[in-house]
RNA sequence: GGCCCCUUCGUCUAGUGGUUUAGGACAUAUGGUUCUCAGCCAUAAAACAGGGGUUCGACUCCCCUAGGGGCUACCA
């Protein structure tokens, strides 16, 4: 075994989804030990029997591979060092808080939650320190085997030595504790599992780890690690102690701050390679220019000296904007098929969703590819309307920027139920003349051929001319009769796109609608 | 309360004693282009928490104060 390697772990507790936290210091864990060549561990700290579920153990497995940071030894896949689970791991802490207890490092107490709890109200009245007050440290020998053999309920608590700790953290240099800060806390509980102090210790030795990497809620809990591997005769690890993620109101990140696990991230529609960039650059900057990078470019990058000391808030606007750079540079093909699974997702598509009937074959709009197969079965409906999802991607251009708009911003393309923008209405289809003019231009829509772009905008532009009236005038009322929106995108291409069935039925329909509206008739 | 950590534009950050009128990005605002929007181009506003030292010189080093965070569980 070489003495050198890198050894790292991430070790999550299952008792709920992968936060933002808990995965930038995966990343940071992944990309140390895929710069250096080491080895990258996934443990399992399931000693809270309580709060551990099986739910959270897969979400947070899948969270972890939909990230794409894949681990070396861990469950799934295992390593010489497992099991990787710690509830797998029970007869190992055993003997190790046996070794302490023999060695006088350890030693059992008997004393009662009531009785601790006790202590503890006291204490805080008399304005005192709540540290254990350690009237088990002492007991006979024969008392504690007298109570061991009649089963008494206890806990093994740490013999806390006199002196300091200090430890050389990689981010924050050089700290000290004074060991009578600390008590003389839990190792192994009366259920018989280990603490997360305790645990964590032993499987860290065991595991070779060579460098713990993790949040900076566990910088207090460092020294009482340091303690029990010198007790235990381990090799103490390097330390880097990473600043905490922070809400956008600088508080603690919780439910109340909207996304904050992976898992919604995901829902929402943001990019994997996003979030793992942007989480990159939450405590972390390679210079004062580059923010856009890939998994390989960070592995390149990355170095735990440039990890920042102060905790960071998350910023939605700025997530959205590296989303948007990673959204724009994906391939033709891969986009397409990403908006495709969204359009699903979202129930955007209804089921059985035709594209013929929309802008299908004889309107002449040239969106169909003349291999599909007609009357195909619902699995092919995706093969059927990639084409045409490729042209509306296109018209959208970078209107698009992202898979969370989609719903927003394709509906229309899809469906006759799209969200309609009354503000817009009002604007633009409330007058006598808008309807009239919808009319007109619906007319010459249905007789329009070739029914294509070029076409389309030629006899609006005409008929404007014929009318006396701005090109714009026509545009506006179409446009918010096409989408129920004052915005989309050129609005010759979205009438092409929609096709000519679709096209005339919206513009009558919104002409009708206007002028039951002013509840006149508008006719010449 | 005790102990530990942190403090540059609203946000993420660059900056490791002089190169700095403190740079970039996001967000914001204004103008240009256009059928709207987006985009693009140009421009603007925006920060070294406060106070003491050290030094010829401090955003950079030290101390104090303030603020924020963490730990102080038979949670992790």
């Amino acid at each position: 075994m070489t003495h050198t390697q890198i050894r790292v772990r991430f070790a999550p507790s299952p008792t709920g989804h992968l936060h933002i936290g808990g995965a930038r210091t995966a990343l940071y864990n992944w990309l140390y030990a895929r710069k250096t060549g080491g080895v990258f561990v996934l443990r399992i700290e399931d000693t809270d029997a309580v709060r551990s579920t099986e739910e959270s153990y897969h979400a947070i497995i899948d969270a972890l591979e939909w990230l794409g940071l894949d681990w070396d030894e861990g469950p799934v896949k295992d390593g010489p060092f497992g099991p990787y689970v710690q509830s797998a791991r029970q007869v190992l802490y055993h003997t190790e808080s046996q070794k302490l207890l023999e060695q006088g490092m350890a030693y059992h107490c008997f004393c009662t939650p009531d009785e601790l709890e006790e202590m503890r109200s006291e204490a805080l009245q008399q304005r005192e320190s709540t540290r254990y007050d350690g009237r088990c440290r002492n007991l006979p020998r024969d008392e504690i085997e007298y109570r061991l053999a009649k089963k008494v309920p206890h806990v093994v608590r740490f013999r806390m030595p006199d002196g300091e700790t200090r430890f050389n953290d990689l981010i924050r240099g050089l700290i000290t504790f004074q060991n009578k800060e600390l008590d003389d806390f839990v190792l192994v509980k009366s259920d018989g599992k280990p603490t997360y102090n305790f645990a964590a210790v032993v499987d860290d030795a065991r595991m070779r780890i060579s460098h713990v990497i993790r949040g900076d809620d566990h910088l207090s809990n460092t020294p009482k690690q340091v303690l029990i591997c010198k007790a235990l005769g381990y090799a103490v690890p390097k330390f880097a102690h990473l600043p905490m993620i922070l809400g956008s109101d600088r508080t603690r990140l919780s439910k109340r701050h909207g996304a904050s696990s992976v898992q919604e991230f995901r829902r929402i529609g943001y990019l994997s390679d996003s979030l793992v960039n942007y989480l990159a650059l939450l405590g972390w900057a390679y210079d004062d220019k580059t923010e856009f990078f890939t998994r390989e470019s960070l592995i390149k990058k990355f170095s735990l000296k440039k990890v920042s000391k102060n905790p960071a808030a998350v910023d939605p606007n700025k997530l959205d904007h590296i989303d948007g750079e990673h959204f724009k540079r994906l391939d033709a093909i891969k986009r397409v098929s990403l908006v495709y699974e969204k359009l699903l997702e979202e129930k955007i598509l209804p089921a059985g969703f035709r594209p013929e009937e929309w802008a299908g074959r004889g309107t002449g709009n040239g969106v169909t590819d003349p291999t599909l197969r007609p009357g195909a079965a619902d699995e092919a409906a995706y093969r059927e309307e990639l084409p045409r999802l490729a042209i509306i991607l296109k018209v959208m251009g970078n209107r698009l920027k992202n898979l969370k708009d989609v719903r927003e911003k394709l509906a229309y393309f899809y469906r006759d139920d799209y969200p309609r923008d009354a503000e817009a209405s009002k604007t633009y289809l409330s007058s006598p003349e808008s309807a009239a003019r919808l009319t007109q231009l619906a007319d010459r829509f249905e007789k329009l051929e070739p029914f294509d772009r070029g076409e389309i905008e030629r006899t609006t532009r005409e008929l404007a001319e014929e009318e006396g009236i701005k090109a714009a005038d026509l545009i506006h009322p179409c446009r918010v009769a096409l989408t129920g929106q004052s915005v989309s995108p050129d609005i010759f291409s979205v009438v092409h796109l929609l096709g000519r069935k679709k096209s005339v039925e919206r513009m009558r329909t919104a002409a009708l609608e206007s002028t039951a509206h002013t509840g006149r008739d508008v006719g010449s």
